[in-house]
DNA sequence: ATTATCTATAGATCTATAGATAATGC
DNA sequence: ATTATCTATAGATCTATAGATAATGC
């Protein structure tokens, strides 16, 4: 008996979907959320786009699947992390051009009106924002060696990795992203 | 005679196709250039779908006169800008949040696969990057004070702008966009 | 003549619903 | 019984072409 055999039929079930969720960010990352089809996606699973409809029951409940998959994949930092492990999070996201597509793809649609992901970002960009000053302030104390606190870096750290990622998908050949990160983080660690 | 009657067909014609860009810029920041249709952009200027196509001929041709209408409303960055000039312009971006919204979800939806206005932004990153180097270079000279190059800092100054808009975009009430980016100024002008 | 605009319409999509059929699991 | 999947299809769009009509300009 092979290993499928022995998996009951919510197992295989959770696999399926999430099959299709990670179907659903290859085409969110080569079309956007707007300009992917269901059908696309579950042609990418071997399945019609009426079955794709059995496991989510709307295009938008498949993109809130997405946007969990992310929330497990890459945490909102927490403040046991430090500056340089920030550094490693950039170079390991340097090898994963599809998925930081994805999001940069969805981060663009996602500021347009009434966006199913519009306040999915927002909250996360709240969160983030303030995960980041956490660990700022873990490593620096109140003040930055530059002399701005934890709370006025943290958007400054966010819009240089997010910025960056848009400037390197264009262009990754002239755009060294990790380097420029790291870059980033001397300016922060210097005094002032 | 009102003016209008003054006016040649060549002349209205010119202003009826900036009206039509004007609507599209409108119609894309709502909805992002896939999202975006010929009728609803049509529909604003008081034409219907058709009428809209004997100004541009398809879609595509809509969203390039989009993309040269932005090079003139902001040209490239060049060297006789001082690095002050850079803050007034995030502040003037700031009251601007449409024009913002508009490029912002343009950028986004570029980094897709064949996306219209993907060769557009890669060549104006480039272009904008070694504008801006060229600007820190007339203001610092070959080092600027935190010690980094101009070249290695221009990606690092434009990603703050983009990756600002879109948390400023998504949530302007907790983003201080020009603040933050007069913080990233101060970063760059102190010694390292 | 040329320009501006309209109606009609072909041809592609796309999402979602309805309902059938086959396979799986208590 | 429930789950997985399919076919058929309604109902909305959307872009673009064809061709008519009205208005404008040499």
């Amino acid at each position: 008996m092979s290993y499928g055999d022995a998996m009951n039929a919510r197992v295989r079930s959770a696999e399926r979907r999430s099959e299709i969720v990670r179907a659903a960010l290859e085409v969110i990352a080569e079309r956007g959320y707007r300009g992917a089809s269901l059908g696309a996606v579950a042609e990418r699973v071997g399945l019609t786009q009426q079955g794709l409809l059995h496991y989510f029951p709307t295009k938008d409940a498949l993109l809130v699947a997405v946007l969990e998959e992310r929330d497990q994949w890459d945490a909102v930092p927490n403040p046991q992390w430090r500056v340089d492990l920030l550094a490693s999070l950039v170079e390991y996201n340097a090898m994963r051009p599809a998925i930081i597509q994805t999001f940069s793809a969805l981060l663009g649609e996602s500021v347009t009106e009434g966006h199913p992901a519009r306040d999915y970002f927002a909250e996360r960009y709240t969160r983030v924002r303030s995960g980041m000053a956490a660990v700022l302030r873990a490593e620096y104390g109140d003040r930055l060696p530059n002399g701005l606190t934890p709370e006025r870096t943290a958007p400054l750290l966010v819009a240089v990795m997010d910025g960056l990622q848009y400037q390197w998908l264009l262009d990754p050949e002239s755009v060294d992203m990790p380097g420029a990160f790291r870059d980033f983080l001397t300016l922060l660690g210097e005094e002032g």
